[in-house]
DNA sequence: AAGCAAATCACCAGTTCATGTGATTGCCAA
DNA sequence: TTGGCAATCACATGAACTGGTGATTTGCTT
């Protein structure tokens, strides 16, 4: 069974050189090429794709907003973004919409196939560069920081989370069956502990150093 | 100038057959290979690579220990992971840790060959079924879930900030050249907004929303 | 046994916050 | 031009928080 592609993509010549490209594959066939995603679903229930490769700049509905709006429709089609640039945020915005694969367009034809393919088969085909890119962005977001080991007792780490849940002094102490003053002289040891003078900031250092 | 190529794999088998599959591609060689990361600097020093294939399961110092090394004391290396398993906690280590690729052990050769040159050259090479994982866990760790949105005006959006920063409303007042009022007016309804009671609620939602 | 950290409670003074009510100004859209 | 919204300020009260001093109990370490 042939493989088949949903095209989106405003440039005229170019659209018109993918389907050909795509139909030149054996395995593959263009259902349907569509120059925007303003009539998305209807375009995708008469192309019925398996993959679909998206522009990530369009007039009208972007591609982003595309992505998001097929993974909804029809969540298991996967989709091959395309782009000119490999802007960060866009990447980010792209996979997070749900977007399989991303390809920059100067990709040689050949490479082009590989990663419909693999699309296909569950892949993430992603051009070296994209790649790097999401690399460099999950080791940023995992960075959990220099944060120095903070040695709270187990009693000023559970009042800690309930400070960060906004509890109130007067909460706390009903949760924890315990007096307000007892409350009161956990959260001031836990200040000399994190170097803070208010509850907010205390809040705050919590969830950035992830202590709770 | 051939793409010196350093290798740590303990299974002597695919060591050797590794090292000749790098010497057999005219545009590398293979400088040196080894069965362990415990003499690891000593031997980056003799091989002086500029991509180093190393095995994520070794006796003694482990891959993801010997991409942390590596990444230290010679930060302009390029290391790409072999593994047999696909697993989720080693991929996420050993990115992490600094590799650069991440290829299964069952890639057929000349895709080997090639994600050398990848990661040479600067690239991200990942065996499919792991470029699928990153991008999951990337969608996963990135999830800030349906968060409504939540319209905040310039003004409250900047003392939101200072708030999460644990400003006192004296603070924020004298920080943003308004009266004392005028900040608690402003907090009001943020608070109105968010559907809060209190700083630390606001300062908690303002960050897992990413408000700020 | 002495020493120490953790958890508990108490009292207190001063500060900050949460919230209600009300008002003025400027701008933009219906 | 009238209404709404953002930004600004004011006054007031009760609740909550901050930080200081001090104390008891328990369990663990030396």
């Amino acid at each position: 069974m042939e493989i088949k592609v949903g095209l989106f993509e405003d440039n005229k010549k170019l659209r018109e050189s993918l389907v050909q490209l795509i139909n030149s594959a054996e395995d593959m066939i263009c259902t349907g090429a569509f120059a925007d995603a303003n009539r998305l679903v209807h375009n995708m229930r008469q192309a019925n794709p398996d993959v679909v490769m998206m522009d990530i700049n369009m007039p009208g509905i972007s591609g982003i907003e595309g992505v998001k709006i097929i993974k909804e429709n029809f969540p298991g089609v996967h989709i091959l973004m395309q782009t000119v640039f490999d802007d960060n945020d866009k990447i980010f915005a792209a996979i997070c919409a749900g977007a399989s694969g991303y390809m920059l367009k100067k990709t040689p034809p050949q490479k082009m196939i590989e990663a419909i393919r693999e699309t296909y088969h569950g892949g993430a085909p992603m051009t070296p560069s994209v790649a790097v890119k999401v690399l460099e962005m999950f080791r940023l977001q995992t960075k959990t920081d220099k944060n120095e080991f903070i040695a709270l007792s187990e009693r000023e780490r559970e009042i800690l989370g309930l400070l960060v849940k906004g509890k109130s002094y007067k909460a706390i102490a009903s949760d924890c069956f315990i007096s307000i003053d007892t409350v009161s002289t956990h959260v001031r040891h836990i200040y000399e502990k994190l170097h803070v003078h208010s509850k907010s900031e205390a809040v705050a250092k919590a969830i950035f150093q992830k202590l709770v």
